[in-house]
DNA sequence: CATTACCTGCAA
DNA sequence: TTGCAGGTAATG
């Protein structure tokens, strides 16, 4: 599923290629859906001959700047993914789009659950999503103090919180259970319990398990790879995702691990190392 | 604030 | 054959 460090593993795979690069043509498969409402031959009128400026990403959101102003905004949701690949490869399995580039290659966009989308918008697009999500975690601005602020303000599960992109942009199951582990807090503990150590912690587990799946180059469980096609490492590094299920013991403490559903979502957790009653 | 629809491969 | 996986928009 992929998440900040996943999105940002693939902006970094395609920004050494992508930039420079004249936009010749598209094409959308059996689920056109893919780009929105639009009818295909006016989004591919829109894009034709139009050159990549930039890779940006916000949040999961991946952005692909055009020498117009415009930008095509990519959100991979659950099994989406996009890669490279030369003009005349067999299409990946679940392909629905492929962007044509001048040097014979192509953006290839597959979705197995027709999640994702492809949108070519103009700024003001860009600016609203932008306004709508909260502080770019791994940012310069998100410090405890942020986070802090943020908190107060609210009375809803940390979980429930920690998976709310307009409160914090990027986080997703995976690193919303493992950030809640690092930090020792359960996942059902409200905003306004939280004491200013906890929210000190919280606050460096974020940025520690966003940063380690960076460094591991995202997590991988069936789908997500970067734009060379490449798997990641991170899931070798997580301490309770998906372990509460099975009652594995916790990494720590060696506690059975536990699995609640908060927010519709399963939420592993160390019932020992993370105490819902402090 | 919480819950549901959207999807479909796969495990049980 | 059933139900689970979950990011986001829409709805209550």
């Amino acid at each position: 599923m992929p998440e900040l460090p996943e999105v940002e593993t693939v902006r970094r795979s395609l920004e050494r290629r992508l930039p420079g690069r004249l936009i010749t043509g598209l094409r959308v498969h059996d689920f056109a859906g893919v780009i929105g409402d639009e009818p295909v031959a006016a989004v591919a009128a829109r894009l034709q001959d139009r050159r990549i400026t930039h890779l940006r990403r916000r949040g999961k959101y991946l952005l692909v700047d055009l020498d117009d102003g415009s930008s095509i905004v990519v959100h991979l949701r659950m099994t989406g993914r996009l890669v490279l690949r030369d003009r005349f490869a067999a299409p990946e399995r679940f392909e629905h789009l492929a962007i044509e580039l001048d040097d014979g290659t192509d953006i290839r966009f597959a979705d197995q659950r027709k999640f994702g989308r492809v949108l070519h918008v103009q700024p003001p697009d860009v600016r609203a999503l932008s306004r709508r999500l909260g502080p770019e975690p791994l940012g310069a601005g998100f410090t405890a103090e942020q986070l802090k602020s943020r908190l107060i303000r609210r009375t809803g599960k940390l979980k429930s919180l920690l998976l709310d992109q307009t409160f914090v942009a990027g986080l997703g199951n995976i690193y919303a259970d493992e950030a809640l582990f690092r930090a020792r807090l359960h996942p059902l503990r409200t905003a306004d319990s939280l004491t200013a150590d906890d929210v000190r912690h919280l606050h460096r587990a974020i940025r520690t398990v966003l940063r380690e799946g960076l460094a591991n180059r995202g997590t991988t469980f069936s789908s997500f790879s970067d734009a060379a096609g490449a798997p990641g490492d991170n899931q070798h590094n997580l301490r309770v995702y998906g372990r509460g299920r099975t009652g594995e013991p916790c990494p720590a403490c060696g506690s059975a691990l536990c699995c609640i559903v908060v927010s519709h979502r399963g939420s592993h957790f160390c019932p020992r190392c993370q105490p819902f009653n402090v």
